[in-house]
DNA sequence: GCCGTTTTCGGCCCGACTGTTTTCAGTCG
């Protein structure tokens, strides 16, 4: 039992008391420890219940509780609370605008359990018939309840990998004369994977069999001698394909995608009298086979170097690889300092050196420490003066420490009208400077793009944190037009952000690789808000390679003297 | 449910916005 399964337990008891309408304060206790759990470094299923009640936020309760999962797989109270409700009505509470007080009325009142019955229920008007619901809430019921179903089936990357590597790990014991590999969308590392694809090499006639024992496996979907497919506990879909051999390379290529990638890359292979498919790259005059072992036979075979899988989105890589002009991609060894992070001070939950602590123990050199603003009062957000005396006591802390240094930055709010949430001679007194847009969401692209171009303006911000402030699987981005911001940010010389939050990814692979065509420097962050979080720098990284990016695309891979050297603020004195 | 005591209860974060209201409840960040 992982942390994370731990994690979602609690967090599923905290929503269902939410709908019971239980004490906030028990409810927030669950919901601290979640998180707390989540983002620990620690196996906790192997801590002893002493161990667990030293970790601030778990009491006596939560840690027989943690002791209760990591021996029996379960909670009591949690199937208790399963049993008052259907955990389908789980599902409604993530829908935008619906929360955990309409969720107890629609099933109270309208036994609405799913999604699908609230659709119904709105279409045939019989929500606005519920106290304090109206029509218009009806309509953007509907709105949501699309959203979802257009996201339905997908996963974020983190969850899809994490997935994938533990059946990895299960069918490479169990199978140990056959090779597995990763392929599909967790191989490119999309953002998002509808299901996990796993190519086997070899000759094992129990492979199929015991990839449909795994104890994840929910339901078999099909099970057939070259292919199964599975549902697995937490909805994510499994696939498995074994190969020959001799296919494997072609397999590879086949199964890893994209769709558009594949298919230009058959259309180069007809122009040259070939066939591509995944059994191996053959002659089409006499069906010889001229590639299959290796994915590099295969390129090469088509006068190609071997594309990143990355890379493999059908956005120019075939052309850069003829030419051999394929960037040499970032890597997380590459990162020296993360830009981006939180602390108690506002709505953090670690202090400036357990922080950076916790930054340098991951790698890092310097690490920025950037809090919330006054705008965000529910965070606790910084006027001018906390901002400074704040700001003041990062320095000391960095001058004590030794491996690391920081910076004393902030977070500053884009306020609705563009203006920035602190004063400039506030601003000009930090190290580094990030804006970001965290209220009026849903302001028009007019007003959205103007609010932006003036944040970029204003001459102490360097940086642009999560751009288009989308929530993956959960919010559409604000509209802003990104390429007048990335124009905006050319001419200003204001780094944008590749947010590493794994919900976030923002910006995204496609606009981070429109901002460096256009020249535009980016910084990848973790915005930490504990100290767990820098190991999120990999989600970051990964969308950073799909977006071509080369180390010198990226700020925070130079050393603190040069990094500071490249700032906005910097290079104008 | 946790925490920190002035040791065994009382405090624990809150402002803006929206749709529903006629004074506010629910949701979001």
């Amino acid at each position: 039992m992982d942390n994370l399964a731990i994690a979602r337990i609690f967090s599923e008891i905290a929503d269902l008391l939410e709908i019971k309408s239980e004490n906030p304060f028990k409810i927030r206790a669950y919901r601290n420890a979640s998180e707390t759990i989540a983002y620990a470094t620690e196996r906790l299923a192997y801590c002893t219940e002493d161990q667990l009640r030293a970790i601030p936020g778990i009491g006596k309760d939560l840690a027989s509780k943690i002791r209760e999962i990591a021996e029996t797989g379960e909670a009591r109270y949690h199937r208790d609370l399963l049993e008052q409700f259907p955990t389908t009505i789980l599902d409604l509470l993530r829908l935008q605008g619906v929360g955990p007080k309409t969720v107890a009325q629609l099933y109270a009142q309208l036994g609405i359990r799913t999604v699908d019955e609230l659709e119904a229920a709105c279409r045939e008007g019989r929500v606005r018939a519920l106290k304090g619901l109206g029509a218009k809430k009806e309509q953007l019921m509907l709105k949501a309840c699309a959203e979802r179903k257009q996201h339905a089936g997908r996963h974020l990357l983190p969850d899809a990998s994490e997935a994938a590597s533990l059946l990895l790990e299960y069918l490479r014991a169990e199978c140990s004369t056959v090779t597995f590999v990763p392929v599909g969308s967790v191989r490119r590392g999309a953002d998002t994977s509808g299901d996990i694809d796993i190519l086997a090499t070899g000759t094992d006639p129990h492979v199929m069999a015991t990839f449909t024992i795994y104890k994840l496996v929910d339901r078999i979907l099909g099970q057939g001698e070259t292919k199964s497919s599975v549902l697995l506990w937490g909805g994510i879909q499994a696939d498995l394909r074994l190969v020959p051999e001799e296919s494997h390379g072609a397999a590879m290529q086949y199964f890893t995608g994209s769709k558009a990638h594949n298919i230009a890359l058959r259309d180069r292979a007809m122009s040259r009298g070939l066939k591509l498919n995944e059994y191996g790259l053959f002659r089409v005059e006499d069906g010889a086979l001229v590639a299959g072992r290796t994915e590099a036979e295969i390129y090469d075979a088509l006068g190609l170097v071997e594309i990143p899988a990355e890379l493999r989105e059908g956005r120019g890589e075939i052309e850069a690889a003829e030419l051999d002009a394929l960037p040499h991609l970032v890597t997380l060894a590459d990162i020296q300092g993360d830009l981006h992070s939180h602390t108690t001070e506002t709505d953090g939950r670690d202090d400036i050196e357990t922080m950076a602590i916790a930054a340098r123990d991951a790698g890092f050199r310097y690490l920025a420490i950037t809090d919330h603003s006054q705008a965000l009062a529910m965070a606790n957000g910084l006027d001018e003066h906390r901002a400074l005396a704040h700001a003041q006591r990062v320095r000391d802390i960095s001058h004590r420490l030794e491996g690391i240094t920081l910076l004393a930055g902030i977070e500053c709010d884009i306020r609705p009208d563009g203006a920035m949430d602190l004063a400039d001679d506030c601003l000009a007194q930090l190290d580094v400077v990030i804006a970001s847009v965290h209220s009026a969401f849903n302001q028009d692209e007019a007003q959205m793009t103007d609010r932006m171009l003036r944040a970029v303006t204003c001459p102490y911000v360097d940086i642009i944190g999560h751009p288009t402030g989308r929530i993956l699987l959960r919010r559409e981005p604000y509209k802003v037009d990104v390429r007048q911001l990335i124009e905006a940010a050319a001419e200003a010389g204001v780094a944008l952000e590749i947010n590493a939050q794994v919900d976030r990814l923002d910006l995204s692979d496609a606009h981070a690789k429109s901002a460096r065509d256009r020249g535009v420097k980016i910084v990848i962050s973790t915005d930490s808000h504990a100290a767990g979080g820098f190991r999120q720098m990999r989600w970051g990284v990964q969308v950073a390679r799909r977006a071509w990016l080369t180390k010198d695309d990226v700020l925070n891979t130079r050393t603190v003297a040069e990094f500071r050297a490249g700032l906005r603020r910097n290079r104008r004195l």
